[in-house]
RNA sequence: GGCCUGGUAGUUCAGUUGGUUAGAAUGCCAGCCUGUCACGCUGGAGGUCGACGGUUCGAGCCCGUUCCAGGUCGCCA
């Protein structure tokens, strides 16, 4: 075992305020250029690099240990700090140096497999593999450092405003409605099983029933489905409950909340109050829940001209209840050639649509692909539906209203990103509310929970959950940040017999109530206050904000694609015993 | 489960019409080098071309199957 030097400072801290004072560094090599005679050594810790130079000055033995030193050695050092002869002002330590009088070696390294570099552009799955020492890029170190900014002041904020923190149960019962569940078997209870939180939901409404009153938890969340650039099977949420509000309160509290992250990490004031979209607009104008706002491109509605229209294509989605919308794109039309739009074309049918529209507005002619169906005269009345002038794109897509919204809404976005249109440093927020209080199910066509079935409908709506609960609106609210659903929330019910009606419209009956709620419904027995609450994607709000494009680039361990943690080899076998022992063995 | 892209040296990649011993950069090793900071110079080691099968005189390249990875659709109350 080595001699620890005690560190009396951090490698990227030094300055030239520190010249001529005798210093202790621990850290890693980050890289060694060896002149013969001189040895300079760029050490790294979490805080930044300041090189370190040896000279023949120093005892032969503690040069010709420099000499060995290789990458990612981990050392300290005793020297002097000197201001610099040769200063590189590329580095924020580049005007000083410290000249070494001591060097202690504490570990060797082997030489990574990968490089610890910011722009390595290294296979995703070594990083993973190696994640410990992915971590140790400045960019990593940075994005957890700024991970921990954005908690403190989250605790901080709400703190400041009444919140407790509340931590609730990891091992709960599994209610599997939405996401599938992790499940834990219960060793106690064979054939049993706890499930992992897909949110606190119940929790934190229990703990208004409680008379916690302001509850918020930074809380690890569970969901059994594939993965995502922006979506882990565990991942962080924000999560917090009021009671004695109303939606206005409960946006209020977190546009102030909003207001001071941005301030306080990003140093960017944002306008109060946010923007606000009914669904229904958001739908309408931009073709999707959670709108990326930075940009035009809007959806226009082209039902009352294609009606009049012979194009079969046309008539025959309005016939069977669809819709006919497009998209103009400003000075489009040459910036995608002909081969541009067929890959656009085959890119919407991701997204079900069975073809697309195209249409180049000239100074004097419309060429399009539809030119044989359409005289130009009509196609001038389309293009004056955009307002399109020369030099303009149409996009135009047929199909039922789900697929013309999805496959819209991709593509101004996709349009945007191929134009450069996204600046991830401009941050568009805006509120979307009035969701729809139900979806259909496509498959079965029953009715289910667009949020989750404690959802508040409009109160002035409640009559309609009998005729036609379809068109029932939430009191429901999500935050949309640069087309990131960053968090949503709702007010819940509060009133036992408007629960009862819920389930009833939702097809439950009062066993299956009970089998999954009853212990809710039972809590609303005895007080209930009204409340609502909000609940955020910590990992989204931190990619966003430090401009990222994955979440896994703002955590520490994140699972790979396939959900395996690459570090550990998690999820792995496990001894036959420890089945037999929890009652799921098989044999 | 579907679609797209990819898999060649430790790493990032190139590899022409199927043709000699599969290349580059970087990293690594050795030697030289006192002001470098992407140090430089000289030399060297390093390859199951994801796997299996097929076509062929001959396959990194063509065909088939399969595995793996990333993105995406479905999915995510």
């Amino acid at each position: 075992m080595s001699e620890l030097f005690k560190r009396t400072h951090m490698c990227g801290k030094l300055n030239i305020e520190n010249v001529d004072q005798e210093v202790m560094l621990n850290g890693w090599v980050a890289k060694r250029r060896n002149l013969g005679g001189l040895i300079f050594v760029d050490l790294r810790d979490k805080t930044g690099i300041v090189q370190v130079t040896f000279d023949d000055k120093i005892p032969a033995e503690v040069f010709e240990k420099a000499d060995s030193l290789r990458s990612e050695y981990v050392i300290g050092v005793k020297g002097i700090v000197k201001e610099r002869s040769a200063k590189n002002m590329n580095i924020p330590t580049g005007e000083i140096e410290v000249f070494a009088t001591d060097l202690v070696l504490y570990s060797e390294a082997e030489t990574p497999p990968i490089y610890i570099k910011d722009d390595d552009n290294v296979d995703e799955n070594l990083r993973l593999k190696y994640r410990y020492l992915d971590l140790r890029k400045p960019k990593m170190q940075r994005n957890l450092t700024f991970r921990h900014q954005i908690v403190k002041c989250t605790r901080d904020y709400f703190d400041e405003n009444g919140f407790t923190e509340v931590e609730t149960p990891m091992l709960i019962k599994s209610t599997p409605e939405g996401a599938r569940d992790y499940l834990v078997p219960s060793r106690v209870h064979p054939g049993s099983f706890y499930a992992l939180p897909q949110s606190p939901q119940l929790f934190k409404q229990m703990l208004m029933v409680s008379g916690t009153d302001r509850y918020m938890q930074i809380v690890k969340c569970f969901r059994d489905e594939d993965l995502r650039a922006d979506r882990q099977p565990e991942f962080t949420q924000i999560d917090l409950e009021m009671s004695f509000v109303d939606e206005e309160d409960v946006m209020a509290m977190n546009e102030g909340f909003l207001k001071k992250v941005f301030h306080d990490v990003m140093g960017v004031d944002i306008q109060l109050p946010l923007p606000r979209l009914t669904w229904h607009e958001a739908m309408e104008r931009y073709g999707s829940d959670k709108p990326d706002v930075r940009f035009g491109f809007e959806l226009h509605c082209l039902n009352h001209l294609a009606e009049k229209c012979q194009f079969k294509v046309f008539t025959d989605a309005l016939a069977a209840g669809g819709d006919v919308r497009g998209i103009c794109i400003d000075g489009g039309s040459d910036k995608f050639s002909r081969k541009d739009i067929d890959k656009l074309t085959a890119s919407v049918k991701d997204y079900g649509a069975k073809g697309m529209v195209w249409m180049r507005v000239g100074e004097d002619e419309i060429n399009s692909s539809v030119n044989k169906f359409f005289t130009q005269e009509e196609l001038k009345e389309w293009a004056a539906e955009f307002d399109a002038k020369a030099g303009d794109l149409i996009f135009i897509i047929s199909d039922k209203k789900k697929v013309v919204f999805d496959a819209l809404g991709f593509l101004r976005r996709d349009i945007a990103k191929r134009l450069g249109l996204l600046d991830d440093r401009d941050f568009k927020l805006l509120w979307v509310t009035d969701f729809p209080l139900f979806e259909k199910d496509d498959e079965t066509g029953e009715l289910k929970s667009m949020h989750h079935p404690f959802t508040q409908p409009r109160l002035d709506q409640i009559p309609m959950l009998d005729t036609n609960p379809e068109e029932v609106l939430a009191v429901a609210y999500d935050i949309v940040l640069n087309g990131v659903e960053l968090g949503g929330g709702s007010i819940r019910i509060h009133d036992k017999d408007l629960q009862a009606k819920m389930f009833e419209v939702l097809g439950l009956t009062k066993e299956e109530c009970d089998e999954k709620f009853g212990f809710l419904i039972e809590a609303f027995k005895y007080g209930v206050p009204p409340h609502g609450g909000l609940a955020y994607g910590l990992d989204r709000l931190v990619m966003l904000l430090a401009g990222e494009s994955s979440i896994r680039e703002v955590m520490a361990f994140p699972k790979n694609q396939q959900a395996q943690c690459l570090v550990t080899s998690a999820p792995g076998p496990v001894a036959e015993d420890q089945l037999e022992e929890l009652g799921i063995s098989t044999k």
